[in-house]
DNA sequence: AAAACTATATTTAGGCA
DNA sequence: ATGCCTAAATATAGTTT
């Protein structure tokens, strides 16, 4: 005799005839059904991002997610916020260390070697943007001084490449002084505590940020977004 | 009468006492054993990553993630991969639609309805983006018409900010320019099928891109890299 | 096309090697 | 810290409202 709770009233089934069929096992590739696959998008996209807050919660990091929907609308969600997140992937440094870091000099051996490996990691990347930046100087000079007012579609995509490459190239400068300074005797170390340099935080209208400086709500995200 | 298997004996039970105690219910707040965070990091970065790739791979949709973990290193995800995706969300663009667009005119009106829902989302974004051009603009006149090797730390912080605005200006432009394309006659439309602008792929070198563009082996993530 | 619901599939906390 | 194990906690496919 199986008992089915509805919630409100309790449905005595005498004979085993499961009312649904439950959980089924899917296979992992693209799903053809249009609906279903609308559907659980949705879902899914609700649990990822669940799963992103719950794991920044947790262990106290900081993650940024986005997501395209299969209409072309943009999710994304972050903790703090997404755009912040990405500036500091872009600038290749680390989210500000919590203020746990003032135990004076007992972590500061682990604290030197780890910037190091970082700075090793970080080569790499430096170095070809230093390269970039080169290539695009000798590509004829000043290209950028111009007014974006007159340009057609093609020579706008040229600049935006341009552009694109000289960022890189300034972030990537401005990980290297900062990490010289470091590097010097603590005396003589810059106070550049605000690594905030990109302010860009206008992430609201970009399409939804489910709650990410709203306090994690986990149970339910805003449900005022049609894909 | 319990039996447990044990991959390669078979223990029998006869008292009903638990192997282990199982899967605990949790607080989702900030771990404090600070190995057990760890733990808990490595396993949920990886659910994480496993249903992000899923969801990309049921619904065919473009995803990007960013995880800084607790010990400062940069984790990434994504498809096609992470910092394409990226480029698409900062040039305010979807993903270039797939080939199945070419079914041809029953969906034409359906097509066109969404395209100005879209337009209609972007005109704050752009607008914004505007007035933060003309901004810049007033704020001196051509002040990026300078070299940055002779720049310090602060003046390049300045400068960085200022490209950033002016780099979101130019996509909103852009996406403007294309939007006015698409709303004209059929036959006046420009080709630009080719929506990868940003071309930086040099995504390989940030930390670790578990699977991008490795085809989607959800069942293990590269174990090379240590937090 | 968004909620509720049920039954199952999957994830994962806590241990241990 | 990674891999495996178990049992319990979640997530979610399929269905209904």
């Amino acid at each position: 005799m199986v008992i089915i709770s509805n919630n409100t009233t309790n449905i005595v089934n005498h004979n085993k005839t499961k009312t649904t069929k439950g959980r089924q096992k899917i296979e992992i590739k693209k799903l053809e059904d249009k609906n279903c696959l609308q559907v659980t998008f949705s879902k899914r996209r609700s649990g990822l991002f669940n799963k992103a807050m719950e794991l920044s919660v947790l262990c106290g990091v900081d993650v940024g997610i986005v997501v395209f929907s299969p209409n072309g609308k943009i999710f994304v969600i972050g903790h703090p916020d997404f755009d912040t997140v990405l500036n500091w992937y872009l600038k290749g440094e680390s989210p500000p260390p919590e203020v746990t870091a003032n135990i004076p000099c007992v972590q500061e051996h682990n604290k030197k070697y780890e910037e190091a490996m970082r700075e090793l990691e970080k080569e790499k990347r430096r170095r070809k943007a230093i390269e970039e930046e080169k290539k695009v100087k000798r590509n004829g000079g000043f290209w950028w001084d111009e007014s974006i007012d007159q340009m057609g579609l093609d020579e706008l995509e040229e600049y935006v490449k341009g552009l694109q490459k000289l960022r890189s190239a300034v972030a990537s400068r401005i990980n290297d002084m900062m990490m010289t300074q470091y590097l010097l005797p603590p005396a003589t170390m810059a106070t550049t505590t605000d690594h905030n340099v990109f302010p860009n935080n206008d992430n609201g209208d970009v399409v939804v940020d489910g709650s990410s400086s709203s306090g994690y709500g986990f149970d339910h995200f805003p449900q005022h977004f049609r894909m």
